[in-house]
DNA sequence: ATGAAAGCGCTAACAC
DNA sequence: GTGTTAGCGCTTTCAT
């Protein structure tokens, strides 16, 4: 009848069949030692360690995962590893899951909206208990998808108003007060805003938030925006030009760049014109604590972001959504001012 | 005889049955669908896709992976995910990844060996391809089952002889002798490496480095060992010490760090003192290229690690161990120079 | 405390 | 091109 049960050729792996038979239990009881050992008997429980030990048995998750319904990790799909960001929201993700007893296990969409719905995908086929999804930007379709098959997905760095699920935000457009009133604060009396494409929520609220403040204060606000965050170069030449266009006679001016990696690269080309300094010419910061980008020759002021809570908060919003009486949930994390030499008065006004 | 197919209650999640009979035909049809598009006619094929659509079908993957003996993806379990060694690592490993039709999943193992071996398990369980390590020191016992088990398990970063299996390292000694080397080409003449305990491969080869060029120049060089890398303030107080027994007269004298982070804490620690300068009184450099350590007051002369480069190489030879002609590789790349600031021999003689 | 047996949802022969 | 069916290796009642 059971005809695998009759080779004994070598070269497959060991199942837990061949622990049963090994200790001389049945396999009921080699899954009671693996999922609730206290029903063994202690002298059992001796046999059937001795023989997975021997047989060199691991257990198939897979067939653990059908036969349960469901596989004890949640999955962190972030768009780029290289944003510290990131990793900090998986720092606080894996905090929490591993309070639970979950596995957190990451995936790097890398930028790439194919990618993010593969792994979208990988995990919803996997049964992950939930996915936490950053999304790079409006995703519905995929994230609708999965969610309709009942698994949770809680969203974080991204609000989408027409997907009713659980949200993790920072408050983006309080960091652009923030930054704006830092940089009046200090003195300076023109604000230049490097921005993006408006559909990226991060940077449409930070906009927002600075015009807010260069409006009460009746500071002079200009606007530029690159076309790709993700592709090197625009800032660096944006630097140059601001760099060239400036003269000694300008008001203290100051660049507002909606990431680090952004000013980073208008710092440096701000640089590699012969003469000029920062802040003393032009000060510059970044908006988005990206510490991947602070290799600049001049120290970077910016806003430090609450990852590890934002990941911490989301598992736990995850882990609710199991339960009954669950709803959604929208949590806001404030951004924090970080200020260093790139904006550094005394250095500017010592000039 | 198939009770399950009775009750079409709702609440329970679409399978292949379900979309089977809403579109009219055999399970076999769906999952050919699913699986070799080619062999199902165009107008079945259109049926079968609409009747996915309309019942919010995902497939099992676990049932999928049970049947089929394998999951498409293999998995990086990485010891320290704020390292950007294996960041880089993660990118050259996921590029080759997909263009081999697998998905990529990382696991951070946050320094816990305990973790590490939770996560080496969850993937042996879940049926990986196979297994990119980099192991936080021996983990051989956890290891060596997977291995036996017939799971492929790339090591990184680690060498470990008694572990007949695939590894991708860098040249650490060579390391070691390239950040010497320069040190001494820039006009120093007393070399002090702070480095930590040699069980740490890195560490002990890149001291043998650092000492065959120093021996060979008849330099001086002194050792500091840390207790603990992956605490903070260790190397912020050893900063402040040097500085304290610095004296205007000492020959030129350079801090080889054995680590970025810990090279960052140096130079906090050194310019924590009044009127310390870097590199005028003391130079100092990183030796790991990790860039979430490059946010210091002056910019990190540094080794640049091939993270990409190992990653890659890494899911290549793990791909490769399916193949029955499969032999270990041991693949060893180069790390390479990046001298900034912190070592600048002209800021250094201009003083 | 232990064993027997019915699925879990899918793939892969194989037959038509 | 499509349908049938025997597993894949486990968990989970239900008996004993």
């Amino acid at each position: 009848m059971n005809k695998r049960r009759e080779d004994t050729v070598r070269g497959r792996e060991p199942t837990i069949h061949d622990v049963a038979e090994l200790a001389g239990v049945s396999i009921g009881t080699v899954s009671n030692y693996l999922n609730s050992p206290a029903k063994v008997s202690p002298a059992t429980q001796d046999r059937v360690r001795s023989a997975i030990q021997q047989s060199g048995f691991i257990r198939n998750g897979n067939a653990r995962s059908l036969a349960s319904g469901t596989t004890p990790s949640v999955a962190l799909i972030v768009p780029d590893i290289t944003n510290t960001l990131f990793v900090d929201i998986s720092k606080g993700a894996q905090s929490v899951a591993l309070e639970l007893g979950l596995s957190l296990v990451l995936a790097n969409a890398n930028n790439d909206l194919l990618q993010q719905d593969n792994y979208l995908d990988l995990f919803a086929e996997a049964r992950s208990v939930g996915i936490l999804l950053a999304p790079m930007r409006s995703s519905r379709g995929g994230v609708q998808r999965v969610r309709d098959h009942g698994r949770p997905v809680v969203l974080l760095n991204y609000e989408d108003p027409e997907l009713d699920a659980c949200t993790v935000l920072m408050d983006n457009e309080g960091g652009g007060r923030l930054a704006a009133a830092h940089a009046i604060d200090r003195g300076y009396e023109r604000l230049v805003f490097v921005g993006a494409d408006d559909v990226l929520q991060p940077v449409r609220a930070r906009r927002k938030g600075i015009r807010a403040v260069a409006a009460e204060h009746r500071v002079s606000l200009r606007e530029i925006d690159v076309n790709d965050l993700n592709v090197a170069g625009e800032g660096y030449q944006l630097g140059v030009r601001l760099a060239d266009e400036w003269s000694p006679d300008d008001p203290p001016t100051v660049v507002l760049a909606v990431t680090d990696t952004l000013a980073e690269e208008v710092i440096n080309g701000i640089l590699s014109r012969p003469g000029m300094r920062i802040p003393r010419d032009i000060a510059v910061m970044g908006m988005d604590g990206n510490r991947m980008s602070w290799g600049t020759p001049v120290t970077m002021s910016t806003l430090t972001l609450p990852g590890f809570d934002m990941g911490a908060t989301a598992v736990r919003l995850l882990v609710d959504e199991r339960n009954p009486g669950h709803v959604h949930q929208r949590a806001v994390f404030p951004m924090e001012l970080r200020a260093r030499e790139s904006t550094d008065s005394a250095a500017h006004r010592a000039e």
